[in-house]
DNA sequence: GTACTCCGTGAAGAGTTCGTGAATCTTCGC
DNA sequence: GCGAAGATTCACGAACTCTTCACGGAGTAC
């Protein structure tokens, strides 16, 4: 394992208590992980929508959302895997939190290096090439992931965030159905799941930009009673 | 978690303690999953090239072959989860059998719900061969479950959601017959068994989608007063 | 033959969902 | 503050699916 290079690799810790993240913090960086630190659920939620990191490591007691309940709202939206630190060492509370979708429980006090290994098992599961690709190449679609940019049919057009956001889900899974409940926990968040509205009106907007005829939709087809689906053209 | 079935799921003990293997061989089978035990580590390798486990539990402690030793050929050879146990519960112990290549690390002694519930976080990362299985491919048939299409000799037909449920369900048991009771409870959830006559009109509806002759079924035969059974052509 | 139950078919009505335009609210730079 | 871009909410007609009902045929028991 010594000599691989921890560059790029995102972790995403969570906890309220400051004295944990600093140490966590500075541990992680001297690794030459790149860390972020959340002091909650909700906070943790927010940046998983723009970061997308490697691996979440999170502490189970918190205001407002615990680890348990992060761990049900990120399997909504993420596969990323989680592990989980406690004080709390009963069986019922790791069964709970890897039920909720956890991949690893570490009882507190725990060592350092445990954790390292643990981070180090967790990566080797999770190939980190879909994030080196930056252009994403279907059909007549060229996206930009880093200039977040579209090409249709060699044309640029201009996209919102949630525009864009929307289009690279769908398009990362071409020929697929989406489901609404999938789609708005991937871009509004799991707590959106409730209101549709959302979809249709950005698929509305979204088909006026990159369809030739927006009445008529060729490439982001409606899937009636269950979602959308992108079909690259040719 | 509950509700999922472990059928087909197989785990590789490896142990060479008799009283240890039997317990997890009794506590797994009562689970549901296959099991099958190795006394050591070559034993256990010579069962991974017939058997193919979805996951590996292995003792530290072994002759001949050690955890680590043997961590470190399984991963030479395959992707396996692996979850070792030990009553070693020092950091070095730790870190070297997880850099090995094991995936998950239980002290001894340790609850039987917790490894259980451990077993059950690697199996979520490692879908069972069927359900990896987007594409169900019987006979004249041929149904994506991500793009919810289906086509029959070669042609596409589009169906609605319950119409696909239903076909997917029986399909996935091609030969057998499906009770009026099950598929009600399967596609209309288990508080609607009382009402048969959604299960006439879409297959009827079904039938005239898929059969090249609706009036003299091919596909979805009636058994009557028991159910339906799918037959795939040839 | 008669009565009964189960199965297939067609169609109508109800109920949901979808697409669209526009109004309102929020955010952010200047 | 002000204005512009984007996000959210609402309303309404259209399209689609689901549910329900009625009727006739087929098979079975007496």
């Amino acid at each position: 394992m010594s000599g691989m290079t921890n560059d790029h690799r995102r972790i995403l810790v969570v906890d309220d208590e400051p004295q944990i993240t600093r140490v966590l913090r500075t541990t992680l960086s001297a690794q030459g992980y790149d860390v972020r630190v959340a002091n909650d659920g909700e906070m943790a939620l927010e940046l998983m929508r723009n970061w997308t990191p490697h691996v979440v490591v999170t502490d189970l007691a918190m205001p407002n959302m615990d680890g348990v309940g992060l761990c049900r709202q990120l399997r909504q939206m993420s596969q990323v895997p989680i592990i989980v630190l406690s004080v709390r060492g009963q069986d019922r509370s790791k069964v709970e939190a890897l039920d909720a979708g956890a991949d690893d429980y570490v009882t507190k006090p725990f060592s350092m290096n445990e954790l390292l290994a643990r981070i180090r098992a967790q990566l080797r599961r999770t190939p980190a090439v879909e994030e080196q690709v930056s252009l994403i190449s279907v059909g007549d679609f060229s996206i930009d992931l880093d200039a977040r940019s579209v090409k249709v049919r060699g044309e640029e057009v201009h996209l919102t965030p949630k525009e864009f956001d929307l289009l690279v889900y769908l398009a990362r899974r071409p020929g697929k159905v989406v489901t609404h409940r999938t789609l708005l926990a991937a871009i509004w968040g799991p707590n959106s799941t409730e209101q549709p509205e959302y979809l249709r009106v950005f698929i509305g907007q979204l088909r006026k930009k990159i369809e030739s005829d927006p009445s008529s939709p060729k490439y982001l087809l409606t899937e009636p009673w269950v979602g959308y689906r992108f079909e690259p053209g040719l």
